[in-house]
DNA sequence: TTGTACGCGTTATCAT
DNA sequence: ATGATAACGCGTACAA
């Protein structure tokens, strides 16, 4: 509980002269600096951060927005994982991290900026909101630096760190391609998200580079959603049994399919080839393994706070965005068709 | 950007009643707080919460203290479910989360009262830690409020949350007794961790109620990694043929010894029987289902915080604690012995 | 019912 | 090299 006046007093000299000493500033005596220093240490002084920030109008926070952080997140881990590298490189250079979950309700009582400048973060990081959100136009207006975990949305101070989802997308396709499959359905997400509309880009130009047809009905929604994605695959192939193979944009979403194969009596991959997407730990365990695009979560998380921690120290650097490249992990859940 | 003097300033009031208005004190005329209501919506007036905590010596903060945050707790989710539940509480009540991810080289740097201190939380719950981490010691001594989750130390503001640790083990031998297993050796955790040492005390007390013997080189250490937890499995077995059932501390741990049994050639649940702990979302997946004790990890989060803040607003509620409990979940993993 | 004045712990400005 | 003093935005005795 002892302040800079405690030391001063016991020190003997002004607040301003502890101030100075323990930051380290130069025009200080090397002796009564190390006579501060000691009394400081003696008093067991530690700064607050609080007036800190009150005055220098920094916090040496970063806020962290997850959208709808809750159960129905915890089977994929992703944000998990991405929070971790976040983390990592956060206090690396020293930042601490808010976590602000949100969802529509929260949204309506209170808007970003509030949000920021009530807890004076210096920069945020924005992590599974969906496309519309209303959020995200603030973002922009605002003037407070925000880098987005896939929503590629670049500006004055916005940034953002995604992977290659489209290369990706082409990757799993033309696997399936080589294999000898000509009839490739997907699973997507819902399209509220920027991930789903690249992936089908990619989906959809590797089907033309090799000539196939895209057929609009080869497309299902899948939402994103294991259970979903698993009525929609059953339905589909129920009836499209010329299909045999399925691009899921998730791995979640791939074991729907899995589950709806099964149910079909359709072997993986003999009958079913399937390629999923995002390398969540789960699709080394399921039987048989997935065949997957792979992207390196923790490094996206800690790419983005390194963005942002550089856009806060000033650094003008000419890079406001981060594309990590993708993966393809060869399992078990892929052969040629028979 | 907008600050209790420029609304006082437009309004036409002072800074006391305009402070007053916002808090919804009682001794303001009902036409001036309308007045000044409005202007600060006009102004678009968000409360700067760092300066406020700064005159209350309160923070509506709660620090999230969790040891080593980093990608090996990635499989087992333990944390982020947790984490979920903390979260949830927390934000119901008005609190925000700041998260705190320590290890040794940064406890090095910081004691856990100046960590406390510099930011001003009001109260902490910790997570993951060991029974010897030397912030434990701090946490008895300083006065900040803290709540532990799997640790199990109480004080005037030190409560926590865990589960039935004991009578889940029991649950879990008794399980394995009740099919005609006879000989069953356990993987426990490092002993660092209270449930490793709670656990253990199950898995002896049930083998003593069903007057067996209870044999020291059956308790094999996997200190909670996959890895450790196979190799201990492999050559444990692999001279001791007569066992035909394993109790894993953790269901991380449980993997590995099932890979250890592929590795013998033992199947799976035929010649060998493995109880897991947690229910993780990867033992549903693994072939096959793995059999183990349930543990509500999102329930966990959210008592330990209730538990706190319900410390913070200073209801001396009698209740430091709370022992959720466990739950048998019956899969694919155990069987009859031959 | 309203306003004045001070303090929270820190940094920054300007003298000395 | 050091110190007095003013800020930062807010809450709250105390006075009016």
């Amino acid at each position: 509980m002892a302040t800079i006046k405690d030391i001063a007093k016991a020190a003997g000299v002004s607040v301003t002269t502890v101030s100075r000493a323990l930051n380290g500033y130069g025009d200080v005596n090397e002796k009564t600096r190390k006579h501060i220093e000691e009394t400081a240490k003696k008093l067991n002084y530690s700064p607050n951060a609080v007036a800190r920030s009150l005055v220098m109008n920094k916090s040496r926070t970063i806020g962290l927005l997850v959208s709808e952080l809750n159960r129905s997140g915890a089977k994929d881990m992703f944000t998990y994982e991405v929070m971790c590298g976040i983390n990592d490189a956060a206090s690396d250079v020293g930042y601490d991290l808010i976590l602000f979950s949100t969802n529509t309700v929260k949204q309506k009582q209170k808007s970003y900026t509030q949000l920021c400048r009530e807890r004076q973060v210096e920069g945020v990081i924005m992590q599974g909101i969906k496309k519309d959100d209303p959020y995200i136009k603030e973002v922009i207006d605002s003037n407070i630096p925000c880098v987005f975990v896939d929503v590629e949305l670049e500006g004055d101070n916005v940034g953002f760190v995604t992977t290659d989802n489209v290369f990706g997308a082409q990757m799993a396709v033309k696997h399936l391609i080589n294999l000898g499959h000509r009839h490739i359905a997907m699973v997507n997400g819902h399209d509220k998200a920027e991930v789903s509309q690249k992936r089908l880009k990619g989906y959809m130009k590797e089907l033309q580079e090799a000539e196939l047809p895209v057929k609009e009905d080869y497309v299902l929604n899948g939402g994103f959603l294991e259970s979903k994605a698993e009525s929609a695959a059953y339905n589909f192939l129920k009836t499209n049994r010329q299909v045999t193979a399925v691009f899921c944009a998730s791995d979640l979403m791939a074991l729907g399919v899995m589950r709806a194969a099964r149910r079909l009596e359709l072997n993986i991959p003999e009958d079913l080839s399937i390629v999923g997407f995002d390398d969540i730990v789960l699709s080394q365990y399921t039987s048989p393994p997935l065949t997957t695009i792979g992207q390196d979560k923790y490094q996206m998380g800690y790419e983005a706070a390194k963005l942002l921690t550089s856009m806060l120290t000033g650094k003008k650097s000419p890079h406001k965005k981060a594309v990590l490249d993708n993966q393809l992990l060869l399992r078990e859940t892929t052969a040629p068709p028979k």
